[in-house]
DNA sequence: ACTCCACAGGAATAACCGGGCG
DNA sequence: CGCCCGGTTATTCCTGTGGAGT
C-alpha cells in the first residue's frame, strides 16, 4: 500500500518531464551568455577593463545597484570574455572573485585570494595559511607572489559593503595602495560590487577616492524588461508550451511591483515550476505562480518571525489580538501578555519603534489616523497570514500556550 | 477659533552585548 | 582574564500635530 504510493511518486517523477528542461538555468548562480538590457553597463565595464589589452592598468571600479539588477552577472560575463582574450594574447591576468558576505573576515578574504591564485602550491614559507599569519604578512606574501610571477590582477569583491561595516577598510586600503609597491607591468585593480547606494559614505576617505575612480549604477529592471528576461530564460529552462505568456506576464508584474528584482522573478518561476511538476500537470498556470509566491512569502515571513526576539513576537501577538489596532490598545494587550509571561514590558516608545521595524519588514501595515478629539494614533494591521504566526508560536516553547489566544 | 486628546517620532542618553586585544 | 570599543537595544524626555468637540 505504502509501496504503491511511493512508486507512483517516483514513477511520475520519471515520466513527468514535461515542464523543466534545464533546472540549472533557474538557479541563482547561473550566468546567461548575453544579458538583456545591460549592454550599456557591460560596455562601460569592458571599456574600462580594455586598457589591460593595451598593457595599461584599469581604474578601480565601484558598482552600485539594488539586489537582482544583474551586477554580479554582468561583471562575471565581461570578465569571462576578457579572460578569453587575455589567454589568446598571453597576458597573465587573474581575476579572483570573492564574495565578501561568505568570507566575512578580512583575513578570510586574503586567504581566498591566495587560494585562488594558487599560492599554496608554492614553497611552504611563501604560502598563506588558513590561519596563523598576521594580516600584513599575508598581504606581503600575496604581493610578493604577484611580483615574482608578474601577474596582473583584477580583484572582484562582491557585496563589498559587508566588509566595510566590519572594520575591513584596511584590506581595501592595502589593495588600492598595493600598486605603489609593485612594478609597472603588474597591477592590482579592484572592482567592488555593492548593494547599498550609501555605502560610499561609510568608507574611509583615503580608500574612497582611490576605490571609486570610476563608478557605475545599475538601475532596477522595468516590468517590461523583466518580462523579456523571463521569456529568454524560459526558452532554456522549460519545454515548449509548458509556460503560457500570461504566466510570464504575471511573474514579471509581481517582481516588478516590488523592486524590479530579476532574481526574485526567476525564483518565482522556479518554485512555481516545482509546484507544477509535483501536481503532475503539463503546464505552469497562474495559480502555480500565486502559490509559489505564497510559499516564498510565508517561508521568508516564517524565517523573520522565528529569528525575532521574544518581545517582537509578543507585539505581533498583541496586534493579532487587538480589535482596532491603535497603539494604546496594542500596548495594553502587550503589557497583559508580558505579565502572563512574567516579563518586564518594554516602554511604549520602544514598542512603537518595534512596530515601525515590523512595518519595514512588511509583516504589518501601519496608517496614521487622526481622530480629532480622540487623538492621533496608528492603525496597525497584520499584513501576513495568521497561519505563519501560529506556526512560529507553536514552535516557541515560551509562547506555545498563547496559541489559543489568537485562534479566534 | 481654540482646546486638547493620544499618540508620533526625534534627540540624548544609558544599558547591554559580542568581539578583539594586550 | 579584564578591558575597551563599536554597535544595538531600550529608556527618558521631549516637541509636534490634525481635527472632533466645544
Amino acid at each position: 500500500m505504502d509501496d504503491d504510493i511511493l512508486n507512483t511518486i517516483f514513477d511520475s517523477a520519471i515520466k513527468n518531464k514535461n515542464i523543466i528542461k534545464n533546472r540549472r538555468v533557474l538557479t541563482i548562480d547561473y550566468v546567461p551568455d548575453k544579458l538583456l538590457f545591460r549592454t550599456k553597463e557591460s560596455t562601460a565595464i569592458a571599456q574600462s577593463l580594455s586598457v589591460i589589452l593595451k598593457n595599461g592598468r584599469p581604474s578601480n571600479l565601484l558598482i552600485f545597484g539594488k539586489p537582482g539588477t544583474g551586477k554580479t552577472a554582468v561583471v562575471k560575463n565581461v570578465i569571462e570574455h576578457l579572460h578569453n582574450k587575455t589567454n589568446q594574447l598571453d597576458i597573465n591576468l587573474r581575476f579572483p572573485f570573492i564574495n565578501a558576505k561568505n568570507s566575512n573576515t578580512p583575513y578570510k578574504i586574503l586567504y581566498e585570494i591566495a587560494e585562488f591564485l594558487g599560492i599554496n602550491k608554492e614553497e611552504k614559507k611563501m604560502q598563506v595559511f588558513f590561519t596563523g599569519l598576521s594580516m600584513s604578512e599575508a598581504t606581503d606574501r600575496i604581493l610578493d607572489f604577484i611580483k615574482r610571477k608578474s601577474i596582473k590582477i583584477v580583484l572582484v569583491i562582491d557585496e563589498i559593503d559587508s566588509i566595510v561595516n566590519r572594520k575591513g577598510d584596511d584590506i581595501l586600503y592595502n589593495f588600492t595602495r598595493a600598486n605603489e609597491r609593485i612594478s609597472s607591468d603588474q597591477f592590482i585593480s579592484l572592482i567592488g560590487i555593492s548593494n547599498s547606494l550609501t555605502f560610499k559614505d561609510k568608507l574611509d576617505p583615503r580608500v574612497k577616492s582611490s576605490l571609486s575612480e570610476e563608478e557605475l549604477v545599475f538601475n532596477p529592471y522595468t516590468v517590461e524588461q523583466l518580462k523579456q528576461i523571463l521569456i529568454d530564460r524560459c526558452k532554456l529552462a522549460f519545454y515548449e508550451n509548458a509556460i503560457p505568456m500570461g504566466v510570464i506576464n504575471l511573474c514579471a508584474a509581481i517582481a516588478g511591483r516590488e523592486t524590479g528584482d530579476a532574481r526574485k522573478a526567476i525564483d518565482l518561476l522556479r518554485v512555481a515550476a516545482e509546484i507544477a511538476e509535483r501536481s503532475m500537470t503539463k503546464k505552469i498556470t497562474e495559480d502555480h505562480i500565486r502559490s509559489a509566491q505564497q510559499k516564498i512569502d510565508s517561508d521568508t515571513n516564517f524565517e523573520i518571525l522565528t529569528n525575532s526576539t521574544l518581545h517582537t513576537k509578543i507585539v505581533i501577538l498583541s496586534i493579532i489580538k487587538s480589535k482596532n489596532g491603535s497603539t494604546g490598545e496594542i500596548y495594553g494587550i502587550y503589557q497583559y501578555f508580558c505579565s502572563r509571561l512574567e516579563q518586564e514590558p518594554l516602554t511604549q516608545r520602544r514598542m512603537t519603534q518595534i512596530v515601525g521595524e515590523l512595518d519595514q519588514l512588511g509583516l504589518i501595515t501601519t496608517n496614521i489616523i487622526n481622530q480629532g478629539r480622540y487623538g492621533r494614533t496608528q492603525r496597525i494591521k497584520l499584513h501576513i497570514h495568521i497561519s505563519s504566526v501560529k506556526e512560529v508560536v507553536k514552535n516557541d516553547p515560551l509562547l506555545s500556550s498563547f496559541i489559543k489566544d489568537i485562534s479566534n
